[in-house]
DNA sequence: ATGAAAGCGCTAACAG
DNA sequence: CTGTTAGCGCTTTCAT
């Protein structure tokens, strides 16, 4: 590919295709080429080395990694899944999810690993989770998000170690799995809007996956205690369709409410907008916190207030206690605190 | 995994790893074993199959891919890679790129592959593509976004086939691309605002990536010749930056203009909230559209008048055309028309 | 420091 | 229909 000749392209500079190729140009045998470019260069004469490294280049030769993978029983190659529970539509765009799979690949990049995704519909594959383990492609899981799938998670982990899974932690549970503290996060949430002045609260999104019902949960302890009402306004996950349903639920009733608890920055924007619409004034008459703070939070107008989840240090996480679970080492789940970032919404 | 022994859990179901166990536990040759439960079903008595099915089932048996691919030269498996070219965290979370790559896995999926993600540093990383191409992982290979590597990934072109790129279309240029008229699209942007009644357009944003450069010149065209003139407010591509670089450049100079075309929508966005801040209104005193379509675009207020690329069809043409290209078929690039979507912004 | 040989787990002829 | 055999391309003892 490097350098052609004139005229005569149609036998290039025979690509070497395989270690032995390369061998029999070298004047070698195959065992020391894989010596040669591989893990052990020390147990190679530097001499010779070079001359097949020089060789290598010039043939355009690559090992190749299926075989060599097979061989060493290592496939450097982690599988990150994302099961599409309830809204199968929703998570295509989930930003949250995508953030957090953006930096997964950065971190394990970082630690050599390929990143292997897969998307997958637990109602129409029952065995979704043991298909990609048992597949050999994968040296170790990771779960973005446990959907509807708890139960079915913590099965698996109780015979397959190297997972680590994003979602809510409950008492008991079996599987390693590291995210927010949703309910603290749901407390931080309410506070803020009782703080602001809001009397009577409404917590909007689907309470159905456990993350948000966790985040219903914890707002709803404030709420009773500080002798507030909290409602629910369930809506779907994305944009569009929640809008309209906010839309529907004004038009239909009265506005009882004076604060809005949404259960992501996604559905903040969208409430935002369809109140703006009808001239409700955000935070004068219904203060609003979201929950993720994407970077679309900073940029609405008002700018949102909402609970940070950190996805960086999430994704870090999730790697390195994978690395440490494929290493043999049991790990502890980890629940990272939520903090509130308080723009102008509430 | 399944049913689990009451008390004894030591020797759990004795789990057949290789197809060699199942076999032997069969009573049968290791490549009736292979023929049962892979491709040639038909060559099997469904007696022996039928026996040796729910053997597998039994003992959680799974085929090693690994070794199957190695053995049958296919490895099932598409990469995708997504070269970090200038704004190293522009695309850490670019939406666009995200949702495309979103729509990807879901088109891979039905087509039975594998998806295998990468992201590159080109500048850390000299031979980034011929390294994801020549490890004999993947049977194709799909680029997300040229950045700044459009020669080099043209030269790679020459010398392998089953690549698809997405990204902007050049006259004469040897690699597969699928993507939007970007040119037509910048028409469409400054047309409408001229339509909306903007005398004097800016662009915003970088016009150093190719697409972007594209629609800048497609909205010069539309200026010129509709003698309005057209100015460039250069920033980076992530919202809070650009954001910040707005505000500066309005700070300090006069606003001379009352119409902005942003490279993008997430772009759009930030400008719409500077001007905001800035009791500046949008349409009235200054009409904004964007580029993309993204979800966050119907959900503004005023809502962004933008430029739309089909993703859900890009997405699925590449895959197409990859396929194709795996196949051997030589396939011609595509262009897809972007069409304006007209909210309130403009 | 290098070569020879034995597989990793599976599939695909080729026989029967 | 099923068993046998010969590898896919590489790594790793074990000798030398």
């Amino acid at each position: 590919m490097a350098d052609r000749k004139p005229e005569v392209e149609v036998v290039s500079p025979k690509r070497a295709r395989t270690i032995t190729d390369l061998a029999r140009l070298a004047g070698v045998s195959p065992g020391t080429v894989s010596r040669a470019l591989g893990g052990k260069r020390e147990l190679v004469s530097t001499k010779t080395r070079e001359k097949i490294e020089a060789l290598a280049r010039e043939h355009g030769f690559q090992l190749n990694q299926m075989a060599s993978r097979l061989r060493r029983q290592k496939t450097g190659v982690i599988g990150v899944v994302i099961p599409l529970g309830h809204d199968r539509h929703q998570q295509i765009s989930d930003t949250f999810f995508m953030t957090l799979l953006g930096y997964l690949a950065d971190e394990l990049t970082n630690h050599g690993y390929d990143l292997m995704l897969r998307r997958v519909i637990p109602d129409q594959d029952e065995d979704w989770l043991d298909r990609f383990i048992g597949s050999g492609m994968v040296e170790g899981v990771l779960v973005i998000g446990q959907s509807d799938q708890f139960d079915r998670i913590d099965e698996v982990a109780d015979g397959y170690m190297p997972m680590v899974v994003w979602g809510n932690h409950k008492e008991g549970q079996r599987h390693c799995v590291v995210g927010t503290d949703n309910r603290l996060g749901g407390r931080l949430a309410a506070e803020r809007l009782i703080a602001a002045g809001a009397k009577k609260l409404m917590f909007l999104g689907s309470s159905e996956p456990i993350e948000f019902a966790a985040r219903y949960a914890g707002a709803k302890a404030v709420a009773d205690k500080m002798g507030v009402s909290l409602g629910i306004l369930p809506t779907h996950l994305n944009p569009d369709e929640a809008a309209g349903e906010i839309a529907e639920y004004l038009s239909a009733n009265q506005i009882t409410f004076d604060g809005v608890f949404a259960a992501s920055d996604i559905l903040a924007v969208a409430c935002m907008k369809v109140l703006q619409e009808r001239g409700v004034t955000v935070p004068d008459q219904i203060k609003l916190v979201g929950f993720d703070d994407l970077p679309i939070a900073a940029q609405t107008q008002p700018a949102l207030t909402t609970v940070k989840q950190d996805i960086a240090t999430g994704a870090k996480s999730m790697v390195n206690l994978l690395l440490r679970r494929i290493a043999g080492e049991g790990t502890e789940s980890l629940v990272l605190p939520p903090t509130l970032v308080r723009r102008q919404s509430a």
